[in-house]
DNA sequence: ATTACTTTGAACTCATGGGTTCAAGTTGGG
DNA sequence: CCCAACTTGAACCCATGAGTTCAAAGTAAT
């Protein structure tokens, strides 16, 4: 169906008509990552597509359309690969927290991949030149990925798995715990996060987030109960003025 | 040493040497910010600024070097913002959850602001452009916004007034429950949210921040005790699909 | 007033790149 | 075989804007 995904190989292109449109979206979201919207040119993304710059025109009127839709084809793949994860706790294991770190840290791995970034910032360095974008793309991702996690947490807090609570607001902080730790440790996503550290972040934000909405069945998280983590919490409190980073120091 | 740290007033530019180069600097954040890094041009910069372009190049050798001046700069300023407002937790009063949450919307009105806002999409547009751009802001807003709530946060709990825990997770998930919700109902920051909305996101991020560290003396937030509004969460829960917008229903 | 320095405006150079044009293919269907 | 539609490459037009040059003028301190 798509056969020149890999676009720009080193085929001197295959005259005729194939999915020319779909390789022009492809190479055009490759090249504006790459580049960011102003600095991309167009003669670029048609060798990248394997094409000629007239041929791009063609399809899609100027680049400003090209962008958007580039953009909007992203945010839709990107979508699909989230709304895959939390399908996941359609049905949970019978351990609850097993099950969100999971899907916590597959969400993570979406968000924090090369396409999600790259539309994160596609999208916010245009705010400014397309403000109507961002509606867009939010409507698209994080919108909808709200939507679907308030519905898993509705049917969780029904079958008495969680508290009883607004699930919208569950999975809007849900998903804060999640990203919010996320995009500071990994530079905005110009840092690569070892996989150790995003289970790491999962495993924190579902602590927290057992905490407020756990039903009461289930006990305070092992690494919180852990005496020698305690302690050293508190130790490490008095001296974090002197201390620089506290990351990494100890895993769950 | 900064007479001029008002600058760009109105003044149509009283000729000799004031300082041009602050005006110069908020001229540049003001435009880059309105157009973007590559729309801006020097030209408009230098009118806003009350100058002439030879001066900008004069005092900041290339659009690049201006660009980054004008954005540490403009960072430097947001944190000086945030960091006075965590310095209310110092001395909070009896009531900590009220003490949080007015830290928590002084926060986020900062974090929404006008520079805030523009600062963080200038940030994200250039990441391809200057990716080290993003360290450097990253290390002057986030990183130490988080180290100062961090030592507040260590405090409470010494005095016994929050649960023993690791501070600097504790200040990251608490920044992360206020601006991720923030972030989604700005939409990235282009869309204005209400004094009254901004209000709830921080309570709500209070509420599930105090679940999750508070000490064990201070009960249940009363949002979630009053069985009115438990029974409306419950619900509002199954009927989640059908309703697109739970936002605004009722504030603590 | 003289000197040393900065600012100014305006014109200029030059590179980049969006978008178009066009003649010469290439393809596929009838 | 031929026509219509599409693609191609290459050249082209033109707007924008970074960065420079320079002579004239303003400013500050001596």
């Amino acid at each position: 169906m798509t056969p020149a995904t890999t676009a720009a190989a080193g085929r001197p292109a295959p005259r005729g008509r194939i999915d020319k449109r779909q390789a022009i979206l492809d190479a055009a979201f490759a090249v504006f990552a790459r580049r960011g919207y102003a600095q991309a040119c167009v003669q670029e993304i048609a060798e990248e597509a394997g094409v000629a710059k007239p041929t791009v025109y063609n399809h899609l009127s100027d680049k400003e359309n090209l962008f958007r839709h580039a953009v909007v084809a992203a945010a839709d793949l990107v979508m699909a690969e989230n709304l895959a994860v939390v399908e996941r706790l359609r049905d949970p294991g019978d351990d609850l927290r097993a099950g969100l770190e999971d899907v916590g840290y597959r969400l993570l791995k979406v968000c924090c991949g090369q396409r999600a970034s790259a539309l994160r910032a596609l999208t916010y360095a245009q705010l400014a030149t397309f403000p109507d974008l961002a509606e867009v793309v939010q409507g698209r991702t994080a919108g909808r990925l709200g939507e679907a996690l308030a519905d898993r947490f509705a049917r969780l807090a029904l079958a008495g798995r969680l508290r009883a609570a607004d699930p919208a607001r569950a999975a809007e902080q849900f998903l804060a715990l999640l990203t919010g730790p996320m995009e500071a440790r990994s530079r905005l996503g110009t840092r690569a996060v070892s996989a150790a550290e995003t289970r790491e972040v999962a495993g924190a934000a579902v602590d927290t987030f057992l905490y407020a909405y756990g039903a009461m069945d289930q006990g305070p998280p092992a690494s919180h109960c852990d005496p020698v983590a305690t302690r050293a919490a508190v130790i490490g409190s008095s001296a974090v003025m002197s201390s620089s980073s506290s990351a990494g120091d100890n895993a769950s």
